[in-house]
DNA sequence: CCGAATACGATTTTT
DNA sequence: TCGTATTCGG
């Protein structure tokens, strides 16, 4: 049950309305996640009689991290309430592909292009995917070029399908169905056409439409004011198919991603979408983050805008004082280079500075401190002041992957091979790494071994699996590079210096190993090998280079002491006690519109509802908001900067917003002050300690296997990002499951097929995505799936009637911040008078090893999982392999089985969180694993590479 | 002092 | 290629 009292009137309000659609008006600091985790939980809580289950709420969040952050807030919530994986909380994509695939067969074999794939895959079928349609608006003859304007052409297609709009021209129809038909020839979707196919699935009387209609009762929208056109159309759908209440959340204030066509006109017009007495909207507009003064001048500033909800006014909670002429300073300098000094001075300053957040005083530390940009080309010059000062950082978005001697030596080994670089240059290359300790003769050798790979070789010319990704691989395992071959132990200091650069370097190499399957996922063996090998060269030199950023510091799973500099984007969302905002010249914030060839010169403003969304509007709101949500994110300390740029004429005069800021007042005293070096050396500096922050991770097997059997290898692939290289008969084990899954749906329905029927289905759902035409290898993959296929449904279809669960979502919470998810192939249920046995299967393709202890790990936890969502512990787990048909016996499940396995997965975290991440000390492990060419256990237990 | 011509520099990012 | 700042010319 929760506790309503620790709500303001206001939220218990959101909280307890539940006839009605609602909006939450929620200000920066509102409480706004924790008031719809408790509105949740107030609604699962049967003692309030609503009736609601887990599965009759949907949430949507606008990213996956939001999502991770309000899960784990409603499970500490609800407690040990049960079927929690049966709620959907994640984004709007994402429920969407999972609506596709659990309720339309064709769509199971399907899978998502990201950007960087998607123009790769432009690229490559140019001639028919529609871009040579797309002509210049003022010369027909001038088409879109390869290459050049792939962007346009994502641009394009993305603003055509998502936009409210006019019936396009003759040329755009043909340029869409094009690009359509040969996305879904290849069985793949972009994050479009999967919005685009289930607003389709909902209009027709489909599974999916039933399957709402019976469901639904509650659907959540968090961030509302960035939702886009077809967005909202597909919330309305949803909403008119199942008349469910509609809840959404946001603040029209915070509307920053206009660029994508969101709309804040969403929020703010919310009311006339129903009848006036079927919605209640209720302000949030206490601010529990901020002091009076950031919220008076955040307030004051905002008000100046016209497109916002009227009458509503942000006020301080009152939990952090307001010191005037000290919190909140703004300073003018003659130079970037005084104004970064003086930046890195008052970091210096203020360490020590004490601070009180949730009753706890404290000294502030880097890391409460974050700097925010408005583009990152202003992060450099800070970054050098920074570090002049010792003072740590942390940066996320600075494209210098390419430019790291690692990745030049690496790169190397491709231009060598395709004879623009000398064999002495490439040695050159590995052998000035710094700290490296790499060995002459085995360098010798593995550049002997790449000799053998130039792709005019005839040997190697008609080698239909030319795969740079093994050359990579090969390359680093005969030469004998690995992590430790870069780490000096003579002594402690240089230990961990060299470590840490080791650690960076290999960061960077697994970034590079992406590079490189992002690549050959979409071109893997479909040429020759030399244009293999040019084109991709071609790839990194014209597209990737701006595209990867380079390696952090620091890896995924830590959160470092350090001064976070970002952008006010990526800031949406956090907070942090002292926020620096720097270069605040015009042009820069406000900033200018981008010039050069744009989608407007092939698309007709006229066609596009709004367009002005997407240029930016003239009165420069947008760009006021987006001040705005940096402002806001300070919960205390506030410093704003200028200087004019010396560099560049465009930076020189101060932002306009700055008189906006001028006027902000408390009483009759300005909050601003102006050219006032506030000096921090009076105060009593306290010890200065790091904020505990809980950092939500969600763990799938897959991830906790590596954990399990090797901590190195989850660092490699986890930290790392090393991904293995590709081959032609990739596919096989995800085409007998989805197979498989067709098969158990239908037959769960009580559905009988003919042998064609199971053809068909074999038809549909067998797909090998890197598998070459001219090969016989084809026929035998394709006759292997139906075969075993047919002959499993033989022998198991009369047993079909048992089935409970197939493809069953399970979760388990391991703590607050530690969430376990999977998917269970089968739940199989027998039984007669009352009594039944329940079995727990999961399937192998005989490729996989399904004798190993690992695989009862995974049924284990499966049952944990099981356990959650109905409260009994299954009888039985069993492992099925699909390639021999041979049935395995069912083992019987204990609860000390659960007990054992639960333990396992908190070391696995221990492991995570204390980052040890040793190499394992089985050699029987590291002859079955994959990645052992990446580790130096190979040479130290002389493993053969098998390939 | 003002309009025209010319020189210069050039986002944000999630799915 | 185009928006903005600066210079040029009357």
């Amino acid at each position: 049950m929760i506790d309503l009292s620790k709500y303001s009137p206001n939220q218990q309000d959101a909280i307890l309305t539940n006839d009605k659609h609602l909006r939450i008006v929620a200000c920066a600091g509102s409480g706004k996640t924790t008031t719809v985790a408790g509105k949740v939980a107030y609604l699962l809580d049967p003692i309030n009689g609503f009736d609601v289950a887990p599965e009759n709420i949907i949430a949507f969040t606008y990213t996956e991290k939001a999502a991770a952050e309000l899960k784990n807030k409603i499970l500490n919530n609800v407690g040990n309430h049960r079927g929690m994986a049966n709620m959907y909380i994640g984004t709007i994509h994402g429920w969407c592909l999972k609506a596709l695939q659990e309720n339309e067969y064709e769509y199971q074999s399907f899978s998502v292009l990201d950007e960087i794939k998607l123009k790769l895959f432009i690229d490559k079928h140019y001639d028919t995917i529609g871009m040579k349609e797309v002509k210049k608006l003022s010369n027909s003859t001038v088409p879109l070029r390869r290459f050049i304007d792939t962007s346009l052409f994502v641009q394009i297609m993305d603003i055509i399908r998502e936009s409210d709009r006019q019936e396009l021209p003759e040329n755009l129809t043909r340029a869409k169905a094009q690009y359509e038909k040969t996305l879904k020839s290849k069985k793949y979707f972009d994050f479009s056409m999967i919005m685009e196919k289930a607003m389709e699935c909902m209009e027709a009387s489909s599974n999916l439409s039933a399957r709402i209609k019976s469901d639904l009762k509650f659907l959540i929208v968090d961030e509302y004011q960035d939702i886009n056109p077809i967005q909202e159309r597909l919330i309305n759908r949803i909403q008119e198919v199942s008349q469910c209440k509609l809840v959404v959340v946001g603040d029209d204030d915070q509307n920053i991603y206009q660029w994508r066509g969101s709309n804040n006109r969403y929020i703010i017009d919310f009311e006339s979408k129903f009848d006036n007495s079927a919605t209640k909207s209720i302000p949030l507009s206490t601010n529990y983050r901020s002091s009076d003064g950031i919220t008076k001048i955040a307030e004051t500033l905002i008000s100046n805008n016209q497109k916002r909800i009227p009458n509503k006014e942000m006020k301080s909670g009152g939990l952090q004082n307001f010191t005037k002429g000290q919190d909140i300073l703004y300073n003018r300098y003659d130079s970037v280079t005084d104004e970064n000094e003086a930046i890195a001075n008052y970091i210096d300053n203020i360490l020590g500075v004490p601070f009180t957040d949730d009753e706890e005083t404290r000294g502030i530390t880097f890391s409460d401190i974050s700097i925010l940009l408005r583009t990152w080309s202003k992060a450099e010059t800070i970054v050098e002041a920074l570090e002049r000062h010792n003072i740590p950082y942390i940066t996320a978005g600075v494209n210098q992957l390419f430019e790291t001697r690692e990745i030049e030596a690496a790169l190397g080994l491709f231009t060598y091979l395709y004879g623009d670089l000398e064999r002495s240059e490439l040695k050159e290359l590995w052998q000035k790494l710094p700290n490296n300790n790499i060995d002459n003769d085995r360098l010798e050798i593995a550049l002997n071994d790449l000799d053998t790979k130039f792709p005019k070789l005839p040997e190697v010319e008609t080698n239909w699996e030319y795969s740079l990704q093994n050359i990579l691989w090969d390359f680093i395992s005969l030469a004998e590079i690995y992590e430790d071959s870069f780490i000096d132990h003579t002594d402690p200091d240089l230990h961990k210096r060299t470590k840490e650069r080791a650690e960076i370097m290999f960061f960077n190499l697994g970034k590079f190993s992406q590079v490189i399957n992002d690549f050959e996922e979409i071109n893997f063996n479909s040429s020759s090998p030399s244009f293999h090998l040019f084109s991709f060269l071609s790839f990194i030199n014209y597209v990737a280079r701006d595209y990867y950023p380079e390696g952090w510091l620091n890896n995924p799973y830590t959160t470092p002491n350090a001064v976070q500099i970002m952008t006010i984007h990526q800031a949406k969302g956090l907070e942090f006690p002292v926020v620096l905002i720097p270069g605040l010249n015009n042009n820069y914030l406000p900033s200018k519109k981008r010039g050069g060839l744009n989608v407007w010169h092939f698309l007709d403003r006229e066609l596009i509802e709004e367009q002005s969304r997407y240029e930016g509007d003239p009165d420069k709101e947008d760009e006021r908001r987006l001040l705005y949500v940096a402002l806001t994110r300070s919960q205390k300390f506030l410093l704003l900067s200028q200087a004019p740029d010396l560099n560049n004429r465009l930076y020189k005069v101060e932002s306009d917003y700055i008189q906006e800021l001028t006027r902000a007042k408390i009483g009759s005293f300005p909050i601003l002050i102006s050219d006032h070096k506030q000096d921090f050396s009076s105060f009593t500096k306290i010890d200065q300690q790091s904020k505990e922050k809980v950092k939500n991770i969600a763990l799938d097997f897959t991830t906790l296997k590596d954990i399990f059997e090797c901590p190195y290898r989850f660092k490699l692939i986890s930290v790392f990002g090393f991904r293995y290289p590709l081959n032609q008969r990739m596919g096989v084990g995800r085409s007998f499951h989805n197979c498989l899954m067709e098969l158990h749906k239908r037959g769960k329905e009580g559905e009988s097929m003919s042998k064609e029927e199971v053809n068909e289905v074999v038809d549909r759902q067998t797909h090998f995505p890197y598998l070459t035409n001219s090969t016989i290898l084809k026929p035998r993959l394709w006759d292997k799936v139906r075969k075993n296929v047919t002959e499993y449904y033989e022998d198991t279809k009369d047993d079909f009637s048992h089935i409970e669960f197939v493809e069953q979502d399970i979760q388990y919470k391991v703590d607050d911040s530690i969430l376990v998810l999977g998917r269970i192939d089968l739940i199989k249920k027998v039984g007669s008078d009352g009594k039944y046995e329940t079995t727990i299967i999961e399937f192998k393709s005989d490729e996989e090893s399904a004798d190993l202890p690992i695989t009862k790990d995974q049924l284990k936890l499966y049952a944990l999982g099981h356990r959650e969502l109905t409260g009994e512990i299954a009888d039985y787990i069993m492992t099925y392999v699909i390639g021999e048909n041979k049935v395995k016996t069912p083992e019987k499940l204990y609860e000390s089985d659960l007990n054992s396995i639960e333990s396992k997965i908190r070391d696995a975290v221990d492991l995570i969180w204390s980052e040890r991440f040793l190499r394992t000390e089985e050699k029987k492990t590291c002859q079955e694993c994959f990645q052992v060419r990446l580790c130096s256990n190979r040479v130290q237990h002389d493993i053969k590479v098998k390939r």
